[in-house]
DNA sequence: AGCTTCATGTAAATAACTTTCACATGAGCT
DNA sequence: AGCTCATGTGAAAGTTATTTACATGAAGCT
């Protein structure tokens, strides 16, 4: 009973079995490692999170490492979805779509603390594991999939870039930032200007050192007035 | 004497005090966070390879955390020092040279995976340690000198791109490269290039975006030639 | 030399965490 | 009702972090 002081009340409120533990543990851990890192938390908190004993996490992961990698699984899966959505198929235009995935990258970052630990920070084996890195490269082609699109407006006359490195550059763009800037006290540097515009501004300098108009508008358009620039207007 | 076999032994070469156990549980801890991550070396550990009991360390550092902010502490001026030699403050000229401190981010990021993960991956509060965040903020200094001075060479005609933001768009280059393809398993996600050559192109075409000349050569010195393009010549 | 002092180590103790194992419970199936 | 298996519990062993009282010996003083 030393587990957890209103053990009896708990249990009467829910019976000798959880019911759904694993849910239960995976949330708790989120709760946990967003509170104190992905260092910090550690196996028995979650269960006690949970109402359990500190044993009761083994019937559903092999061991603490299991439980990190589970979350990070979910977090690229959600990761993906959030790029995807985004993404949203380069609608309403390629430009557009594109500085939307970048957001999204920071505010993913931002907004799921725990989940961007786990899969970034936390030191886990990702090629140890398959179906982690899967995942992690399902994310990634959404960037490469919005990359090759961009690499395709590519205007006449200029070598086409390839795509996959524009991807890795973009890639490594977002994920520098919101390294950088977009997390805990790092978030806390006295920028010039928020993440979201340093990366927006950077992909667009980025973008025309490769020959793309960068006014905002899909590069199919024509241009119709000079952009004043990605930092905005000289004075 | 659980602590260690031959503790005797080991008394017997080094006596009572051990004579310079501050420095051997730095190098320790350096070896062990190698090995086994920033997360997985303990203050146990490092207190036995320094043949040392458990509680000695205390006798050096408050806890763990101390010892580990130590260590970024360390990584950070260590990681300055690499930069500002690779800078040579711009010799032979400013291209060269801010070229030289990419590759030096890289080589610090895979030669030193002990300090870059205490610096970046250990969860640390950087902003709650004045002495660490001033040591990072030397570091970072000298990618913004390096800035500065390429700023300052942007051709005329064009806006002159403010040079912290500039500064701040190569860190999280370097930053995003170092970090993904450039470190522990991640190295191996197969790419078409080197991290350094990733990071070389990405920074390229950057400040060909900017206006600047890439053809490699100071952009002082007259274009002699058409370049290439970053990636290679389109075939 | 003899004495004192103080930084540096040691031992032992407490508390928490990880993991394992034998045993308990009860939900679902027959 | 009776079985069985997934799911929890308790208790135990092994580690680690950290504290506290005590030990050691190098350096300085007399």
């Amino acid at each position: 009973m030393s587990w957890r002081k209103d053990k009896d009340q708990r249990r009467t409120e829910r019976g000798y079995h959880h019911g759904n533990l694993k849910e239960a543990l995976l949330q708790a851990a989120l709760d946990l490692i967003a509170q104190k890192g992905a260092a910090g938390f550690t196996f028995a908190d979650a269960a006690r999170m949970a109402g359990v004993s500190p044993a009761a996490p083994y019937r559903h992961f092999r061991d603490r490492d299991e439980l990190l990698s589970s979350i990070a699984q979910r977090g690229f899966e959600q990761f993906e979805a959030t790029l995807a959505q985004a993404w949203d198929d380069g609608h309403p235009d390629t430009v557009t779509a594109f500085e939307r995935v970048g957001r999204a990258y920071l505010d993913f970052a931002r907004n799921e603390p725990a989940f961007y630990s786990a899969m970034f920070e936390s030191g886990l084996p990702v090629d140890g594991n398959p179906t982690l890195q899967a995942a992690s490269e399902r994310a990634f082609a959404i960037i490469r999939a919005a990359a090759e699109r961009l690499a395709a407006l590519s205007p006449p006359g200029t070598p086409r870039p390839p795509a996959l490195m524009m991807a890795l550059h973009i890639w490594s763009m977002a994920h520098g930032v919101a390294s950088l800037f977009a997390r805990g006290d790092a978030a806390r540097r006295k920028l010039p200007m928020t993440p979201e515009e340093l990366l927006e501004a950077e992909v667009l300098i980025y973008l025309r050192g490769l020959g793309f108009p960068t006014d905002r508008r899909d590069a199919r358009e024509p241009e119709a007035e000079k952009p004043a620039g990605p930092w905005g207007k000289p004075k």
